[in-house]
DNA sequence: GCCGTTTTCGGCCCGACTGTTTTCAGTCG
């Protein structure tokens, strides 16, 4: 797809302009930017079907840059840009992620130092050659240093479930203070993005100073970066920051608003207000000089004329237009679960994994109406996965106990599947006379990750297209931070799902959602049906539904999108 | 460069903080 390299490159071109001082062209190339980084076709697809026009069709395109897109097409260049990078021929997106470094003052070091890197940056910075320059001065010279450090020493961005733990005990610790009216998390956590760069607590109150205090003499706290009454930044141990905003609770709402964002949602959203004749700022909604909105967001989108718009889906990505024209989604809630179908045990197998029992307790403890059974099947030898004849025993096991629930009057029941391997050549290692006795098939790609795409695309939906198989797992197969996603025409795959009624995976382990957001609302648009899976090796990953939910939200996803929300006779209907 | 239930021209989100040029431009979120 040529979408993200355009995207790349407008976005480039952006910060050019910003170096060059032209003002608004930037904000209209990130716009075109953004929306070609979701848009769902291919460019090169609109264009080759409806040309300039069609390509003018996408939001944010206008004559300029649709020619420059068709330019780009044809010749795989566009000359504007070129002549940027000749004019200026710096590392501009690394040059800006230092912070306090913006591109005035990147401007500067290149005319007068000729820094064109971080490591020129670095070399100036320390012989004291930019706190001379007009408009430097030592303390920009310091920062810079420390952003450099910054940079070389941070992790980069944290997975959402390695931080939310953590998010999760600092809130219920500060909700005991009294002084603590009301309190959220904010930012891209509350959006549920897959990844997190830093945390924001807002807090409404009356005494900021004592919840500051409480705050920054936390054990974990490591550095105090900022240290005020309203506002506090540290570094905890864990290695990732934290920001506590403290405000009064009459803006509570319209603070809350503006510190989840995104940016983007957040420039609509005021320009919504502008339109009304209102301002929408982080103190509230005003009418003139009077506040007529803030203490709740529900208080402060009523107010600009539009219903609650759920955090997740603030991304200015079409939630606005939606809500103009009531076609807001109703997402699925984590209550709407009612079980799990890829959980592991330890069958056949004495290495870390739980126990059947302690795997169908745990899931009657979170209120689930059932659990599904899924071990990994004899191809996956590191897992000691199951043959014919293990799975057939497993069987009878589960058939057991459902006997005994049933007996005892307990509605809980276990469905009984695998997670079987699709081989290279999109057979599986699991015969499928046995296949056919169990409840469910799910299947998924753990060998030959690097196929050319045309091969990976044949082999997959050669699985898929197994009478025996109901689910795909962790569809696209990337690691986040580690690992891309499978070369595949993911468009064909939603066809053949479609077609064949497989159940796409919303895989909720951390490190995969995988399904993401993005892919999900793909799927949805598609019309194929997905189910939300914690893929648990052991009891305390059940609880990774909650980020199941977070990328389902992200997509736009309803209860009648989602499978394992209804009921175990349903679901084994559906399956068959 | 884009865009229009007011617009084909005149706008394009808002406020805080920082450092430095001591009145405000640049950067950030």
């Amino acid at each position: 797809m040529k979408n993200q390299e355009l995207s790349k490159i407008f976005f480039e071109i952006a910060d050019y302009l910003d170096i060059e001082g032209v003002s608004f062209k930037p904000y209209a190339y990130r716009k075109v930017a953004l929306s070609l980084e979701s848009l769902k076709e291919d460019v090169g697809e609109i264009y080759r079907n409806g040309g300039l026009e069609a390509l003018k069709a996408i939001s944010g395109v206008g004559e300029g840059i649709a020619k420059a897109i068709e330019e780009y097409l044809k010749t795989g260049k566009i000359k504007h840009f070129e002549e940027l990078k000749k004019k200026l021929p710096l590392k501009l997106d690394e040059l800006l992620k230092v912070e306090s470094l913006g591109p005035k003052k990147i401007k500067v070091l290149y005319e007068k130092l000729g820094v064109k890197n971080l490591k020129d940056l670095e070399k100036a910075a320390k012989k004291h050659k930019i706190s001379p320059l007009f408009g430097f001065g030592e303390k920009t010279e310091q920062n810079i240093l420390q952003g450099l450090e910054f940079l070389k020493q941070s992790k980069g961005r944290f997975l959402l479930g390695e931080i939310m733990p953590t998010v999760k005990v600092v809130i219920e610790r500060l909700k005991i203070l009294k002084e603590v009216k009301e309190i959220s998390v904010a930012g891209s956590v509350r959006r549920q993005k897959e990844t997190i760069g830093d945390i924001d607590i807002l807090v409404a109150s009356d005494k900021p100073k004592k919840i500051a205090d409480y705050f920054v003499s936390m054990p974990e706290v490591e550095k105090i970066w900022a240290e005020g009454a309203t506002k506090c930044s540290v570094r905890f141990k864990q290695g990732f920051d934290i920001d506590l905003r403290v405000v009064p609770q009459k803006s509570f709402g319209s603070a809350l608003q503006y510190f989840t964002g995104s940016k983007e949602h957040n420039i609509a959203t005021r320009k919504i207000a502008i339109e009304k004749g209102l301002k929408l700022s982080e103190y509230g909604v005003f009418s003139g000089a009077k506040q007529i909105a803030g203490k709740t967001e529900e208080e402060v989108y009523k107010a600009i004329g539009l219903p609650y718009i759920a955090p997740e889906i603030r991304e200015d990505d079409g939630e606005i237009q939606a809500v103009l024209q009531g076609k807001l989604p109703k997402l699925v809630e984590l209550k709407d679960i009612k079980g799990d179908l890829h959980c592991h045990t330890n069958f056949g197998d004495d290495n870390y994994k739980d126990s059947l029992e302690v795997m169908y307790r745990k899931a009657m403890e979170l209120g689930y109406e059932y659990i599904g059974i899924s071990d990994h099947t004899k191809f996956l030898r590191i897992e000691n996965g199951l043959n014919e004849k293990q799975l057939l025993d497993q069987h009878k096991e589960i058939q057991k106990i459902n006997e005994k629930f049933n007996k005892q009057g307990n509605k809980f029941r276990i469905l009984h599947g695998c997670e079987a391997n699709v081989m290279p050549d999109g057979t599986l290692d699991i015969k499928d006379e046995v296949l056919e006795k169990l409840d469910y098939v799910i299947v998924g790609v753990h060998s030959n990750m690097k196929m050319e795409k045309k091969e990976m695309t044949a082999r997959i939906t050669k699985a898929m297209e197994n009478p025996n198989v109901d689910i795909f797992a962790h569809p696209t197969g990337r690691l986040i931070g580690n690992r891309e996603e499978y070369q595949m025409d993911f468009d064909k795959i939603l066809e053949v799902a479609k077609k064949t009624g497989t159940i796409l995976e919303i895989n909720a382990t951390p490190i995969r959602l995988d399904l993401n957001g993005f892919n999900i609302r793909r799927a949805k648009v598609h019309g194929v049906k997905m189910i939300i899976n914690t893929d648990s090796h052991r009891k305390e990953q059940l609880d990774f539904m909650e980020y199941g939910i977070g990328q389902a939200h992200r997509g736009w996803a309803e209860k009648s999108d989602i499978v394992n929300t209804l009921s175990a006779e349903k679901l084994l209907e559906y399956f068959k």
